[in-house]
DNA sequence: ATGCCTATTGCGAATAGA
């Protein structure tokens, strides 16, 4: 199974895009990020006519994320336990949920595409419900991986944090000054990691690809991006990973997202794709 | 450097992204 996430900036402008790539990267299950816009405003003819079906959660413009698989789709959430809300200038426990998260079940996998809050700056309240959201993501992965070790679990998408100093090549996003590179945002990460759930992409790419590159500022031109798109795989997702890479010639060309897809090949008990069962 | 990129809503300026 080949299994991908990508923050795609709006699925309605980058539709063309992503389903080329789906295709001509043979991709089974794509965790998409950002895709902005309602179900019904979601073009998933295009999708459809490719071979895949699709699970969506958008509320309005803002966030969004959905799931498209060439296998059958069940068991469809959209929240975790205890997810936050939000809402601008109110606090308490009772705020409504955002479209950031889907989670689903393909071939005895399951699956979460997740848009982690920005945080938008230090001090913000912003960066509180981004921390929050960490730490129920963290109870939930320990929980699940906990209560089923034996299935395949991955959390994947826009994390929001660049975990290691070798994670930024931006230099308007400095620690002590912006989000993503904050002590406090890294250790979230590193204890959402704690819990059952490791980066299987990091080993297998070379160091200081990134995965985002801000449009402005000729940021791409100059490599100077962030890797924040990851996988995350329980341990029995880990090892039936056989590759991985982050796709950087997504960001080129005309009209790209500011992320680039991620994605890697697994090798699953079932998976009758590229090995012939020897007996 | 007094400007910077893109998308959405809705038709312009505000919000958001990171």
């Amino acid at each position: 199974m080949r299994i991908a996430t990508w923050n795609v900036n709006s699925i309605r402008t980058r539709v063309g895009r992503v389903v080329d790539w789906m295709v001509r990267e043979d991709v089974d299950v794509l965790a998409m990020q950002e895709i902005k816009c309602k179900p019904e405003q979601f073009p998933h003819e295009a999708f459809e006519e490719a071979g895949y079906e699709l699970a969506i959660h958008g509320l309005n413009q803002w966030n969004g994320v959905a799931i498209a698989s060439r296998a059958p789709i069940t068991e469809v959430e959209t929240e975790f336990p205890n997810m936050p809300g939000f809402l601008k200038g109110h606090d308490g426990p009772d705020l409504p949920k955002e479209a950031r998260a889907i989670g689903a079940t393909v071939d005895g996998v399951r699956v979460w595409s997740l848009y982690v809050p920005n945080g938008r700056s230090l001090g913000d309240p912003h960066l509180h419900y981004k921390l929050d959201w960490y730490a129920a993501l963290t109870d939930y992965a320990r929980a699940e991986t906990t209560a089923h070790p034996e299935r395949p679990f991955a959390l994947m998408g826009d994390f929001n944090v660049a975990p290691l100093d070798i994670d930024n090549g931006d230099p308007t996003v400095v620690v002590g000054q912006t989000t993503h590179v904050s002590p406090e945002e890294r250790a979230a990460f590193f204890a959402l990691e704690n819990a059952g759930v490791t980066d299987v992409v990091r080993a297998r790419v070379p160091e200081g690809l990134y995965t985002y590159w801000d449009y402005k500022q000729l940021r791409f031109p100059r490599n100077e991006g962030l890797r924040i798109d990851f996988i995350l795989g329980s341990a029995a997702f880990a090892e039936a990973v056989t590759s991985a890479s982050i796709h950087r010639d997504e960001r080129k060309g005309d009209a790209p997202s500011d992320h680039v897809p991620v994605l890697v090949d697994l090798a699953l008990g079932d998976d009758d794709d590229d090995r012939p069962m020897i007996f």
